[in-house]
DNA sequence: TCACTACTTCGACAAGCTTCTAAACAGGAG
DNA sequence: CTCCTGTTTAGAAGCTTGTCGAAGTAGTGA
């Protein structure tokens, strides 16, 4: 599982996206689109280290443990995060990768003039 | 309609999200976060002219007329796009403050993972 | 070995989402 | 005005998702 590619498509605006772009995209965003799972994912990537424990992140929430951990591996699944085990504990941490390829997606666009035929995009 | 708060907030991996702050952005992502609407909104930023009016988006899938209008009306109601008649047709383009808003949220994240691991996903 | 802690999987249920058909609404043409 | 086309709204069926409690797995230590 966790089966991610990394490289992947043109800015949102850019290019119309293929089919398929869209539907492996589409899982990753599934995986962000939730509060919950939002604040995981920043917790963990915020936290000292650059990774956390499930223990660390548990007491942020009004969730039992099994639904946080539900949480968790959506988002391993998606290849935002992976994980480790280190003794008792389990270790979360952020791949960069992933993220970055949802930065791209939504690359800066010309702030102004939406309807006034400005569509001048940087490569970048 | 579409009262988007620009600004919000720090890169993911930058502070923990507040609870409030990842509510917000998480309806924006659920708007993303279906390859249809993923679809929609890079055909209409990629489209000439910025906008698209729906007779140049419904070619496009296996969907009925209602179901495409539903997509959209969800890309409204989260502030991605905006809308306006012309005639006899309904012509939709970008709100790119909206867009730049994810992207800043997916700011790019050092490569290098924190504990040696690349974009080796070696699960179990 | 046994008990304890940390975390995940299982099974279930309520809520939400995607999609459809049918019907309503808005503009343009005859 | 009446009909036709383009688009949205309304209501319903079927699948997916978020959440829980209970049970299972992994590691630590007596």
């Amino acid at each position: 599982m966790t089966a991610v590619t990394i490289q992947c498509c043109a800015p949102i605006a850019r290019e119309p996206l293929s089919e398929g772009d869209a539907a492996d995209l589409a899982v990753m965003l599934k995986a962000v689109a939730d509060p919950v799972r939002l604040r995981l994912l920043s917790m963990i990537g915020s936290h000292a280290g650059g990774e956390a424990c499930v223990c660390d992140l548990t007491p942020g929430f009004d969730l039992s443990a099994p639904t946080i951990s539900h949480h968790l591996k959506v988002l391993r699944t998606a290849g935002l995060i992976d994980s480790e085990r280190r003794g008792t504990w389990v270790y979360y941490w952020i791949v960069p990768a992933a993220v970055n390829k949802l930065g791209a997606l939504f690359a800066p666009l010309a702030e102004p003039a939406p309807r006034s035929v400005e569509l001048e995009l940087t490569t970048g």
